[in-house]
DNA sequence: AGAGCATTACTGGTCTGACTACCTGAGGCT
DNA sequence: AGCCTCAGGTAGTCAGACCAGTAATGCTCT
Protein backbone atom coordinates (compact mmCIF):
# COMPACT_ATOMS: atom_id res chain seq x y z
CA UNK A 1 0.00 0.00 0.00
CA UNK A 2 1.04 3.18 -0.35
CA UNK A 3 2.09 4.97 2.34
CA UNK A 4 2.46 9.05 2.16
CA UNK A 5 -0.33 10.15 -0.30
CA UNK A 6 0.19 13.70 -1.00
CA UNK A 7 -2.61 15.31 0.93
CA UNK A 8 -4.51 16.37 -2.38
CA UNK A 9 -3.27 16.57 -5.70
CA UNK A 10 -2.84 20.59 -5.71
CA UNK A 11 0.64 19.48 -7.12
CA UNK A 12 -1.53 19.67 -10.85
CA UNK A 13 -3.31 23.41 -9.86
CA UNK A 14 0.01 24.62 -8.69
CA UNK A 15 -2.05 27.04 -6.75
CA UNK A 16 -0.77 26.05 -3.30
CA UNK A 17 -3.58 26.79 -1.07
CA UNK A 18 -4.34 25.21 2.76
CA UNK A 19 -5.59 22.37 3.88
CA UNK A 20 -8.97 23.35 4.55
CA UNK A 21 -9.80 23.79 8.61
CA UNK A 22 -12.74 21.89 10.46
CA UNK A 23 -14.59 24.95 11.41
CA UNK A 24 -14.54 26.35 7.65
CA UNK A 25 -16.48 23.37 6.42
CA UNK A 26 -19.18 24.21 8.91
CA UNK A 27 -18.89 27.73 7.80
CA UNK A 28 -19.36 26.95 4.61
CA UNK A 29 -22.11 24.55 5.04
CA UNK A 30 -24.38 26.82 6.74
CA UNK A 31 -23.91 29.61 4.45
CA UNK A 32 -24.72 27.35 1.71
CA UNK A 33 -28.11 26.46 3.40
CA UNK A 34 -29.06 29.47 3.66
CA UNK A 35 -28.08 30.52 0.10
CA UNK A 36 -30.28 27.38 -1.13
CA UNK A 37 -32.95 28.41 1.04
CA UNK A 38 -33.06 25.25 3.21
CA UNK A 39 -32.51 27.80 6.14
CA UNK A 40 -34.31 30.79 6.53
CA UNK A 41 -34.16 34.06 9.00
CA UNK A 42 -35.73 32.63 12.01
CA UNK A 43 -34.89 29.18 11.46
CA UNK A 44 -32.82 27.46 14.63
CA UNK A 45 -29.59 25.62 14.05
CA UNK A 46 -29.30 22.40 16.17
CA UNK A 47 -27.07 22.91 19.62
CA UNK A 48 -23.77 22.79 19.49
CA UNK A 49 -23.29 19.66 20.76
CA UNK A 50 -25.84 18.06 17.87
CA UNK A 51 -23.78 20.21 15.34
CA UNK A 52 -20.87 18.03 17.10
CA UNK A 53 -22.45 14.32 16.09
CA UNK A 54 -23.64 16.52 12.20
CA UNK A 55 -20.37 17.61 10.94
CA UNK A 56 -18.29 15.02 13.13
CA UNK A 57 -15.55 17.70 14.08
CA UNK A 58 -14.84 18.89 18.16
CA UNK A 59 -16.89 21.44 19.83
CA UNK A 60 -14.07 23.74 19.07
CA UNK A 61 -14.33 23.53 15.61
CA UNK A 62 -17.83 24.22 16.24
CA UNK A 63 -17.73 27.14 18.06
CA UNK A 64 -15.12 28.73 16.16
CA UNK A 65 -17.33 28.32 13.71
CA UNK A 66 -20.22 29.81 15.16
CA UNK A 67 -18.30 32.88 16.04
CA UNK A 68 -17.10 33.25 12.15
CA UNK A 69 -20.94 33.04 11.47
CA UNK A 70 -21.89 35.52 14.27
CA UNK A 71 -19.32 37.80 13.19
CA UNK A 72 -20.52 38.16 9.62
CA UNK A 73 -24.27 38.34 10.39
CA UNK A 74 -25.63 35.58 9.34
CA UNK A 75 -26.82 34.22 13.48
CA UNK A 76 -27.32 35.11 16.74
CA UNK A 77 -26.45 32.85 19.84
CA UNK A 78 -27.77 33.29 23.50
CA UNK A 79 -25.94 31.60 26.48
CA UNK A 80 -28.17 29.10 27.96
CA UNK A 81 -31.10 28.68 24.76
CA UNK A 82 -32.25 25.57 24.49
CA UNK A 83 -33.21 26.31 20.87
CA UNK A 84 -29.84 26.86 19.58
CA UNK A 85 -28.05 29.89 17.18
CA UNK A 86 -30.72 31.67 15.25
CA UNK A 87 -30.62 32.60 11.47
CA UNK A 88 -31.06 36.50 11.22
CA UNK A 89 -32.20 38.00 8.41
CA UNK A 90 -29.66 40.45 6.31
CA UNK A 91 -28.79 43.06 8.11
CA UNK A 92 -26.39 46.23 7.83
CA UNK A 93 -24.45 45.73 11.46
CA UNK A 94 -21.82 44.22 10.38
CA UNK A 95 -21.45 45.76 6.89
CA UNK A 96 -21.66 49.13 9.32
CA UNK A 97 -18.62 47.51 11.40
CA UNK A 98 -16.49 46.72 8.80
CA UNK A 99 -17.33 50.19 6.48
CA UNK A 100 -16.18 51.77 10.03
CA UNK A 101 -12.92 49.98 10.57
CA UNK A 102 -12.14 50.44 6.90
CA UNK A 103 -12.60 54.41 7.08
CA UNK A 104 -10.40 55.10 9.68
CA UNK A 105 -7.93 52.30 9.28
CA UNK A 106 -7.56 53.37 5.50
CA UNK A 107 -8.34 56.85 7.05
CA UNK A 108 -10.37 57.31 4.06
CA UNK A 109 -12.33 60.57 4.42
CA UNK A 110 -15.17 61.78 5.70
CA UNK A 111 -15.98 63.22 1.68
CA UNK A 112 -15.92 59.25 0.50
CA UNK A 113 -18.22 58.46 2.81
CA UNK A 114 -20.34 61.34 1.91
CA UNK A 115 -20.11 60.74 -1.61
CA UNK A 116 -21.56 57.65 -1.14
CA UNK A 117 -24.45 58.08 0.85
CA UNK A 118 -25.60 60.79 -1.71
CA UNK A 119 -25.05 58.29 -4.42
CA UNK A 120 -27.27 55.69 -2.50
CA UNK A 121 -29.72 57.88 -0.46
CA UNK A 122 -30.76 59.90 -3.68
CA UNK A 123 -31.36 56.27 -5.46
CA UNK A 124 -33.48 55.53 -2.61
CA UNK A 125 -35.26 58.90 -3.13
CA UNK A 126 -35.73 58.29 -6.45
CA UNK A 127 -36.86 54.73 -5.97
CA UNK A 128 -39.42 55.73 -3.61
CA UNK A 129 -41.11 58.58 -5.59
CA UNK A 130 -41.43 56.00 -8.13
CA UNK A 131 -43.35 53.35 -5.57
CA UNK A 132 -44.18 54.97 -2.58
CA UNK A 133 -48.13 53.93 -1.76
CA UNK A 134 -50.53 56.30 0.32
CA UNK A 135 -49.70 54.09 3.37
CA UNK A 136 -45.18 54.60 2.93
CA UNK A 137 -46.53 58.62 2.75
CA UNK A 138 -47.99 58.22 6.45
CA UNK A 139 -44.83 56.64 7.54
CA UNK A 140 -42.64 59.90 5.91
CA UNK A 141 -45.32 62.71 7.75
CA UNK A 142 -44.85 60.48 10.91
CA UNK A 143 -41.26 61.09 10.51
CA UNK A 144 -41.15 64.51 9.39
CA UNK A 145 -43.16 64.91 12.57
CA UNK A 146 -40.84 63.48 15.13
CA UNK A 147 -37.62 65.49 13.58
CA UNK A 148 -40.38 68.51 13.67
CA UNK A 149 -40.74 67.85 17.83
CA UNK A 150 -36.99 67.27 18.01
CA UNK A 151 -36.51 70.64 17.09
CA UNK A 152 -36.30 71.77 20.50
CA UNK A 153 -34.31 68.81 22.11
CA UNK A 154 -31.07 69.60 20.22
CA UNK A 155 -28.66 68.67 17.41
CA UNK A 156 -28.38 65.12 18.28
CA UNK A 157 -31.47 64.29 19.25
CA UNK A 158 -32.61 65.70 15.58
CA UNK A 159 -29.97 64.03 14.07
CA UNK A 160 -31.29 60.86 15.17
CA UNK A 161 -34.90 61.81 13.72
CA UNK A 162 -32.83 62.77 10.36
CA UNK A 163 -31.37 59.34 10.16
CA UNK A 164 -34.65 57.73 10.63
CA UNK A 165 -36.10 59.82 8.23
CA UNK A 166 -33.39 58.47 5.61
CA UNK A 167 -34.40 54.73 6.71
CA UNK A 168 -37.84 55.10 6.66
CA UNK A 169 -37.12 56.74 2.47
CA UNK A 170 -34.49 53.70 2.35
CA UNK A 171 -37.46 50.88 3.11
CA UNK A 172 -39.61 52.82 0.71
CA UNK A 173 -37.39 52.47 -2.20
CA UNK A 174 -37.90 48.49 -1.97
CA UNK A 175 -34.29 47.57 -2.47
CA UNK A 176 -32.54 45.57 -0.30
CA UNK A 177 -29.12 46.58 -0.88
CA UNK A 178 -29.63 50.27 -1.36
CA UNK A 179 -31.27 49.84 1.91
CA UNK A 180 -29.17 47.90 3.71
CA UNK A 181 -25.49 50.01 2.26
CA UNK A 182 -27.51 53.04 2.70
CA UNK A 183 -28.19 52.39 6.91
CA UNK A 184 -24.49 51.07 7.10
CA UNK A 185 -22.85 54.28 5.67
CA UNK A 186 -25.28 56.43 7.57
CA UNK A 187 -24.17 54.79 10.98
CA UNK A 188 -20.46 54.86 9.81
CA UNK A 189 -20.73 58.59 8.91
CA UNK A 190 -22.32 58.96 12.51
CA UNK A 191 -19.39 56.88 13.87
CA UNK A 192 -17.08 59.05 12.28
CA UNK A 193 -18.48 62.39 13.13
CA UNK A 194 -19.24 61.88 16.59
CA UNK A 195 -17.69 64.63 18.64
CA UNK A 196 -16.96 66.70 15.80
CA UNK A 197 -20.63 67.92 16.12
CA UNK A 198 -20.24 70.23 18.66
CA UNK A 199 -23.29 72.52 19.77
CA UNK A 200 -23.06 75.56 17.71
CA UNK A 201 -25.46 78.92 17.74
CA UNK A 202 -26.18 78.04 13.83
CA UNK A 203 -27.63 74.85 15.13
CA UNK A 204 -31.19 76.13 14.37
CA UNK A 205 -30.37 77.92 11.30
CA UNK A 206 -29.42 74.51 10.40
CA UNK A 207 -32.23 72.20 11.64
CA UNK A 208 -34.78 74.54 10.47
CA UNK A 209 -32.77 74.24 6.75
CA UNK A 210 -32.51 70.82 6.74
CA UNK A 211 -36.25 70.37 7.71
CA UNK A 212 -37.31 72.36 5.02
CA UNK A 213 -35.13 70.14 2.61
CA UNK A 214 -36.33 67.18 3.64
CA UNK A 215 -39.96 68.59 3.38
CA UNK A 216 -39.06 69.35 -0.39
CA UNK A 217 -37.85 65.57 -0.57
CA UNK A 218 -41.32 64.65 0.61
CA UNK A 219 -43.30 66.14 -1.67
CA UNK A 220 -41.47 65.29 -4.99
CA UNK A 221 -41.77 61.61 -3.25
CA UNK A 222 -45.72 62.45 -3.24
CA UNK A 223 -46.10 63.90 -6.13
CA UNK A 224 -43.84 60.53 -7.55
CA UNK A 225 -41.54 62.93 -9.21
CA UNK A 226 -38.34 60.91 -9.28
CA UNK A 227 -35.83 63.09 -10.78
CA UNK A 228 -36.43 66.01 -8.49
CA UNK A 229 -36.51 63.71 -4.96
CA UNK A 230 -32.96 62.39 -6.42
CA UNK A 231 -32.09 65.75 -7.22
CA UNK A 232 -33.06 67.34 -3.69
CA UNK A 233 -31.93 63.86 -1.82
CA UNK A 234 -27.93 65.31 -2.75
CA UNK A 235 -28.26 68.59 -2.38
CA UNK A 236 -29.76 68.05 1.27
CA UNK A 237 -26.97 66.42 2.45
CA UNK A 238 -24.25 68.56 1.15
CA UNK A 239 -26.33 71.29 2.77
CA UNK A 240 -26.56 69.23 6.03
CA UNK A 241 -22.69 68.17 6.16
CA UNK A 242 -21.07 70.38 3.91
CA UNK A 243 -19.69 72.26 6.42
CA UNK A 244 -17.59 69.54 7.71
CA UNK A 245 -15.37 69.36 5.03
CA UNK A 246 -12.22 71.07 3.57
CA UNK A 247 -12.76 73.34 0.71
CA UNK A 248 -11.24 70.78 -1.86
CA UNK A 249 -13.09 68.10 -0.52
CA UNK A 250 -16.20 70.65 -0.58
CA UNK A 251 -16.25 71.47 -4.14
CA UNK A 252 -15.93 67.63 -4.89
CA UNK A 253 -19.01 66.58 -3.19
CA UNK A 254 -20.64 69.63 -4.58
CA UNK A 255 -19.77 68.81 -8.04
CA UNK A 256 -21.83 65.24 -7.47
CA UNK A 257 -24.46 67.26 -5.66
CA UNK A 258 -25.25 69.39 -8.60
CA UNK A 259 -26.26 66.48 -10.57
CA UNK A 260 -29.45 66.40 -12.06
CA UNK A 261 -30.38 70.32 -11.71
CA UNK A 262 -33.22 70.80 -13.19
CA UNK A 263 -32.49 73.22 -16.07
CA UNK A 264 -33.55 76.87 -14.29
CA UNK A 265 -35.94 75.36 -11.48
CA UNK A 266 -35.62 74.40 -7.71
CA UNK A 267 -32.56 77.25 -7.36
CA UNK B 1 -21.66 43.29 52.29
CA UNK B 2 -23.54 43.84 49.79
CA UNK B 3 -24.48 39.79 48.65
CA UNK B 4 -25.51 40.05 45.16
CA UNK B 5 -24.09 42.96 42.80
CA UNK B 6 -25.98 43.42 39.58
CA UNK B 7 -23.02 42.57 36.58
CA UNK B 8 -23.38 45.94 35.16
CA UNK B 9 -25.14 49.25 36.64
CA UNK B 10 -27.36 48.66 33.64
CA UNK B 11 -30.47 49.07 35.58
CA UNK B 12 -29.86 52.89 35.21
CA UNK B 13 -29.85 52.45 31.08
CA UNK B 14 -32.29 49.96 30.36
CA UNK B 15 -30.52 48.78 27.58
CA UNK B 16 -30.30 44.78 28.77
CA UNK B 17 -26.78 44.31 26.70
CA UNK B 18 -25.39 40.48 27.57
CA UNK B 19 -22.10 40.28 29.79
CA UNK B 20 -19.48 40.33 27.38
CA UNK B 21 -17.87 37.40 26.36
CA UNK B 22 -14.18 36.65 26.83
CA UNK B 23 -13.05 36.52 23.49
CA UNK B 24 -14.97 39.54 22.66
CA UNK B 25 -12.48 41.22 25.59
CA UNK B 26 -9.35 39.77 23.37
CA UNK B 27 -11.00 41.29 19.94
CA UNK B 28 -11.97 44.68 21.39
CA UNK B 29 -8.42 45.07 22.60
CA UNK B 30 -6.30 44.27 19.74
CA UNK B 31 -8.87 45.97 17.27
CA UNK B 32 -7.91 49.15 19.60
CA UNK B 33 -4.78 48.01 19.39
CA UNK B 34 -4.21 48.75 15.40
CA UNK B 35 -6.96 51.86 15.73
CA UNK B 36 -4.44 53.23 18.47
CA UNK B 37 -1.23 51.98 16.16
CA UNK B 38 0.52 50.66 18.47
CA UNK B 39 -0.29 47.20 16.45
CA UNK B 40 0.56 47.56 12.58
CA UNK B 41 0.42 45.81 9.38
CA UNK B 42 3.33 43.45 9.51
CA UNK B 43 3.65 43.21 13.36
CA UNK B 44 3.17 39.89 14.88
CA UNK B 45 0.75 38.72 17.81
CA UNK B 46 1.73 36.55 20.50
CA UNK B 47 1.52 33.00 20.59
CA UNK B 48 -2.22 31.76 21.88
CA UNK B 49 -0.42 30.21 24.57
CA UNK B 50 1.17 33.54 25.41
CA UNK B 51 -2.18 35.34 24.86
CA UNK B 52 -3.68 32.72 27.33
CA UNK B 53 -1.33 34.60 30.05
CA UNK B 54 -1.51 38.40 28.59
CA UNK B 55 -5.27 37.75 28.94
CA UNK B 56 -6.31 35.76 31.61
CA UNK B 57 -8.85 33.41 29.37
CA UNK B 58 -8.40 30.02 28.08
CA UNK B 59 -7.03 29.23 24.69
CA UNK B 60 -10.28 28.26 23.76
CA UNK B 61 -11.58 31.80 23.79
CA UNK B 62 -8.27 33.15 22.49
CA UNK B 63 -8.95 30.54 19.55
CA UNK B 64 -12.23 32.18 19.22
CA UNK B 65 -10.77 35.75 19.27
CA UNK B 66 -8.83 34.49 16.72
CA UNK B 67 -11.13 33.55 14.18
CA UNK B 68 -13.30 36.47 14.59
CA UNK B 69 -9.95 38.55 13.74
CA UNK B 70 -9.19 36.97 10.46
CA UNK B 71 -12.75 36.91 9.24
CA UNK B 72 -12.72 40.52 9.64
CA UNK B 73 -9.27 40.46 7.57
CA UNK B 74 -7.25 42.18 10.92
CA UNK B 75 -5.07 38.81 11.28
CA UNK B 76 -3.69 36.16 9.37
CA UNK B 77 -2.82 33.01 11.17
CA UNK B 78 -0.61 29.45 9.83
CA UNK B 79 -0.26 26.55 11.36
CA UNK B 80 3.38 25.83 13.05
CA UNK B 81 4.81 29.34 12.63
CA UNK B 82 6.39 29.91 14.92
CA UNK B 83 6.30 33.87 14.95
CA UNK B 84 2.18 34.37 15.35
CA UNK B 85 -0.51 35.76 14.20
CA UNK B 86 -0.10 38.21 11.58
CA UNK B 87 -1.47 41.68 11.48
CA UNK B 88 -2.69 42.45 7.72
CA UNK B 89 -2.71 45.84 6.22
CA UNK B 90 -6.30 47.23 5.92
CA UNK B 91 -8.08 45.89 2.55
CA UNK B 92 -11.31 46.15 1.72
CA UNK B 93 -11.37 42.75 1.16
CA UNK B 94 -13.31 41.14 3.76
CA UNK B 95 -16.10 44.42 3.02
CA UNK B 96 -16.17 43.29 -0.62
CA UNK B 97 -16.76 39.57 0.30
CA UNK B 98 -19.54 40.79 2.72
CA UNK B 99 -21.37 42.69 0.76
CA UNK B 100 -21.26 39.89 -1.91
CA UNK B 101 -22.70 37.98 0.85
CA UNK B 102 -25.54 40.17 1.80
CA UNK B 103 -26.69 40.28 -1.85
CA UNK B 104 -26.87 37.11 -2.46
CA UNK B 105 -28.80 36.52 1.26
CA UNK B 106 -31.02 39.56 0.39
CA UNK B 107 -32.53 37.13 -2.28
CA UNK B 108 -32.49 40.36 -4.61
CA UNK B 109 -34.10 40.37 -7.56
CA UNK B 110 -31.61 41.40 -11.11
CA UNK B 111 -33.86 44.25 -11.35
CA UNK B 112 -32.89 45.30 -8.22
CA UNK B 113 -29.19 44.96 -8.31
CA UNK B 114 -29.38 46.14 -11.28
CA UNK B 115 -30.57 49.26 -9.86
CA UNK B 116 -28.17 49.45 -7.43
CA UNK B 117 -25.13 49.19 -9.92
CA UNK B 118 -26.91 52.01 -12.14
CA UNK B 119 -26.31 54.05 -8.83
CA UNK B 120 -22.81 53.13 -8.30
CA UNK B 121 -21.67 53.28 -11.92
CA UNK B 122 -23.32 56.47 -12.59
CA UNK B 123 -21.77 58.08 -9.53
CA UNK B 124 -18.21 56.06 -9.90
CA UNK B 125 -18.45 57.87 -13.45
CA UNK B 126 -19.40 61.08 -12.69
CA UNK B 127 -16.04 61.04 -9.92
CA UNK B 128 -13.67 59.43 -12.72
CA UNK B 129 -14.67 62.36 -14.71
CA UNK B 130 -13.87 64.85 -12.11
CA UNK B 131 -10.66 63.24 -11.24
CA UNK B 132 -9.29 61.47 -13.87
CA UNK B 133 -5.23 62.06 -14.72
CA UNK B 134 -3.79 61.83 -17.86
CA UNK B 135 -3.01 58.13 -16.91
CA UNK B 136 -5.91 56.95 -15.65
CA UNK B 137 -7.16 57.91 -19.42
CA UNK B 138 -4.47 55.24 -20.93
CA UNK B 139 -5.92 52.85 -18.97
CA UNK B 140 -8.98 53.13 -19.76
CA UNK B 141 -8.18 53.24 -23.67
CA UNK B 142 -6.07 50.11 -22.60
CA UNK B 143 -9.27 48.55 -21.22
CA UNK B 144 -11.47 49.49 -24.14
CA UNK B 145 -8.93 48.26 -26.96
CA UNK B 146 -9.04 44.80 -24.68
CA UNK B 147 -13.08 45.20 -25.46
CA UNK B 148 -12.85 45.45 -28.68
CA UNK B 149 -10.12 42.75 -29.19
CA UNK B 150 -12.94 40.23 -27.41
CA UNK B 151 -15.69 41.09 -29.89
CA UNK B 152 -14.43 38.00 -31.89
CA UNK B 153 -14.41 35.62 -28.69
CA UNK B 154 -18.01 35.83 -27.82
CA UNK B 155 -20.24 37.13 -25.40
CA UNK B 156 -18.51 35.49 -22.60
CA UNK B 157 -15.14 36.83 -23.03
CA UNK B 158 -16.17 40.41 -23.97
CA UNK B 159 -18.19 40.52 -20.65
CA UNK B 160 -15.28 40.04 -19.08
CA UNK B 161 -13.60 42.95 -20.94
CA UNK B 162 -17.10 44.89 -20.16
CA UNK B 163 -16.45 44.54 -16.22
CA UNK B 164 -12.74 45.31 -16.16
CA UNK B 165 -13.60 48.68 -17.54
CA UNK B 166 -15.97 49.28 -15.08
CA UNK B 167 -13.50 48.04 -12.73
CA UNK B 168 -10.97 50.90 -13.67
CA UNK B 169 -13.50 53.55 -13.79
CA UNK B 170 -14.44 52.65 -10.43
CA UNK B 171 -10.86 52.89 -9.34
CA UNK B 172 -10.33 56.34 -11.10
CA UNK B 173 -13.32 57.45 -9.25
CA UNK B 174 -10.78 56.96 -5.83
CA UNK B 175 -13.80 56.36 -3.87
CA UNK B 176 -13.00 53.39 -1.78
CA UNK B 177 -16.91 52.07 -1.24
CA UNK B 178 -18.32 52.89 -4.37
CA UNK B 179 -15.43 50.93 -5.38
CA UNK B 180 -15.70 47.95 -3.69
CA UNK B 181 -19.60 47.72 -3.68
CA UNK B 182 -19.42 47.99 -7.55
CA UNK B 183 -17.18 45.21 -7.56
CA UNK B 184 -19.17 43.14 -5.31
CA UNK B 185 -22.73 44.03 -7.57
CA UNK B 186 -21.11 43.18 -10.55
CA UNK B 187 -19.80 40.00 -9.45
CA UNK B 188 -23.37 39.36 -7.98
CA UNK B 189 -25.24 40.02 -11.33
CA UNK B 190 -22.47 37.71 -13.10
CA UNK B 191 -23.39 34.75 -10.76
CA UNK B 192 -26.69 35.46 -11.28
CA UNK B 193 -27.60 35.60 -15.16
CA UNK B 194 -24.61 33.22 -15.65
CA UNK B 195 -26.49 30.49 -17.68
CA UNK B 196 -28.86 33.46 -19.25
CA UNK B 197 -26.51 34.29 -21.08
CA UNK B 198 -27.03 32.16 -23.85
CA UNK B 199 -25.45 32.81 -27.77
CA UNK B 200 -27.47 34.60 -29.55
CA UNK B 201 -27.72 35.61 -33.22
CA UNK B 202 -27.95 39.37 -32.30
CA UNK B 203 -25.14 38.54 -29.63
CA UNK B 204 -23.10 41.02 -32.28
CA UNK B 205 -24.87 44.05 -32.19
CA UNK B 206 -25.13 44.06 -28.22
CA UNK B 207 -21.50 44.02 -28.33
CA UNK B 208 -21.17 46.24 -30.86
CA UNK B 209 -23.51 48.96 -29.52
CA UNK B 210 -22.12 48.32 -25.72
CA UNK B 211 -18.75 49.29 -27.36
CA UNK B 212 -20.18 52.34 -28.58
CA UNK B 213 -21.66 53.49 -25.11
CA UNK B 214 -18.73 52.99 -23.54
CA UNK B 215 -16.64 55.07 -25.96
CA UNK B 216 -19.36 57.42 -25.01
CA UNK B 217 -18.57 57.08 -21.45
CA UNK B 218 -15.05 57.37 -22.03
CA UNK B 219 -14.96 60.79 -23.99
CA UNK B 220 -17.32 62.24 -21.11
CA UNK B 221 -14.54 61.38 -18.62
CA UNK B 222 -11.77 62.94 -20.65
CA UNK B 223 -13.54 66.05 -21.43
CA UNK B 224 -14.22 66.03 -17.53
CA UNK B 225 -17.86 66.38 -17.83
CA UNK B 226 -18.97 64.46 -14.94
CA UNK B 227 -23.10 65.13 -15.60
CA UNK B 228 -23.00 63.30 -19.40
CA UNK B 229 -20.58 60.42 -18.04
CA UNK B 230 -23.10 59.78 -15.09
CA UNK B 231 -25.79 59.85 -17.22
CA UNK B 232 -24.26 57.88 -20.00
CA UNK B 233 -23.02 55.26 -17.19
CA UNK B 234 -26.98 54.50 -16.39
CA UNK B 235 -28.00 54.02 -19.89
CA UNK B 236 -25.31 52.09 -21.18
CA UNK B 237 -26.28 49.47 -18.30
CA UNK B 238 -29.50 49.76 -19.07
CA UNK B 239 -28.78 49.24 -22.85
CA UNK B 240 -27.06 46.01 -21.86
CA UNK B 241 -29.53 44.26 -19.61
CA UNK B 242 -32.78 45.74 -19.78
CA UNK B 243 -33.32 42.79 -22.43
CA UNK B 244 -33.39 40.08 -19.19
CA UNK B 245 -35.94 41.89 -17.43
CA UNK B 246 -39.39 41.02 -17.22
CA UNK B 247 -42.06 44.34 -18.60
CA UNK B 248 -42.44 45.82 -15.02
CA UNK B 249 -39.12 45.88 -13.86
CA UNK B 250 -37.88 46.93 -17.05
CA UNK B 251 -39.86 50.24 -16.55
CA UNK B 252 -38.81 51.17 -13.29
CA UNK B 253 -34.92 50.87 -14.09
CA UNK B 254 -35.37 52.74 -17.32
CA UNK B 255 -37.12 55.31 -14.98
CA UNK B 256 -33.82 55.60 -12.82
CA UNK B 257 -31.77 55.30 -16.53
CA UNK B 258 -33.38 58.53 -17.76
CA UNK B 259 -31.96 60.80 -14.95
CA UNK B 260 -30.13 63.15 -15.63
CA UNK B 261 -30.59 63.25 -19.44
CA UNK B 262 -29.23 66.78 -20.80
CA UNK B 263 -32.03 68.97 -21.86
CA UNK B 264 -32.25 67.80 -25.46
CA UNK B 265 -28.67 66.37 -26.42
CA UNK B 266 -27.30 63.20 -26.53
CA UNK B 267 -29.94 61.01 -28.52
C1' DA C 1 34.07 29.94 6.41
C1' DG C 2 29.96 28.96 4.06
C1' DA C 3 26.38 26.14 1.96
C1' DG C 4 23.33 22.35 2.78
C1' DC C 5 20.83 19.38 5.81
C1' DA C 6 18.70 17.04 9.93
C1' DT C 7 17.09 18.18 14.37
C1' DT C 8 14.49 20.44 17.74
C1' DA C 9 11.43 23.29 19.98
C1' DC C 10 8.05 25.44 19.34
C1' DT C 11 3.49 26.71 16.75
C1' DG C 12 -1.58 26.50 15.27
C1' DG C 13 -5.39 23.10 14.64
C1' DT C 14 -8.10 19.65 16.78
C1' DC C 15 -10.15 16.86 20.23
C1' DT C 16 -12.00 15.44 24.94
C1' DG C 17 -14.22 16.10 29.12
C1' DA C 18 -15.53 18.95 32.67
C1' DC C 19 -17.74 22.99 35.09
C1' DT C 20 -20.71 27.21 35.50
C1' DA C 21 -24.29 30.53 34.53
C1' DC C 22 -28.23 30.78 32.12
C1' DC C 23 -32.66 30.09 29.46
C1' DT C 24 -36.85 27.55 28.43
C1' DG C 25 -40.78 24.99 29.17
C1' DA C 26 -43.41 21.88 32.00
C1' DG C 27 -45.92 21.29 36.01
C1' DG C 28 -47.84 22.89 40.26
C1' DC C 29 -49.68 26.68 42.88
C1' DT C 30 -52.71 30.68 43.82
C1' DA D 1 -55.98 32.82 33.84
C1' DG D 2 -51.66 34.22 35.75
C1' DC D 3 -47.57 33.42 38.62
C1' DC D 4 -43.86 30.57 40.59
C1' DT D 5 -40.68 26.76 40.95
C1' DC D 6 -37.69 23.65 39.15
C1' DA D 7 -35.54 20.21 36.28
C1' DG D 8 -33.19 19.58 32.01
C1' DG D 9 -30.39 21.08 28.65
C1' DT D 10 -27.78 24.92 26.67
C1' DA D 11 -24.02 28.29 25.51
C1' DG D 12 -19.75 29.99 27.55
C1' DT D 13 -15.54 28.79 29.53
C1' DC D 14 -11.77 26.19 31.08
C1' DA D 15 -7.71 22.73 31.45
C1' DG D 16 -5.10 19.36 29.30
C1' DA D 17 -3.72 16.51 25.59
C1' DC D 18 -2.19 15.15 20.80
C1' DC D 19 -0.86 15.91 15.95
C1' DA D 20 0.97 18.04 11.80
C1' DG D 21 3.48 21.72 10.55
C1' DT D 22 7.00 25.68 10.63
C1' DA D 23 11.44 27.94 11.30
C1' DA D 24 15.41 28.58 13.64
C1' DT D 25 19.13 25.98 15.58
C1' DG D 26 23.17 23.48 15.27
C1' DC D 27 25.54 20.01 12.76
C1' DT D 28 27.93 18.12 8.81
C1' DC D 29 30.32 18.27 4.67
C1' DT D 30 32.83 20.77 1.31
Amino acid sequence: MAVSIPRTPESVTGKQQRTPRAFEMVVDHVEQSVLQGSLKAGDRLPGERELVNRFAVSRSSIREAMRVLESSGVISTRPGDPRGAIILPPTSDPLRKLMTKLAVFSRSSLADLLLYRMTLESAASSLAASRRSAGDLLELEKAMARMTQCLELGLEEFSRADLNFHDVVARISRNPMIQISGEAVRASIEDLIKGYLRESSEDRVLMHRTLHHHREVLEAIRSQDAHVAEHLARSSIFEYYGHLLGDSDRLAVAALASFGTPAGSVQ
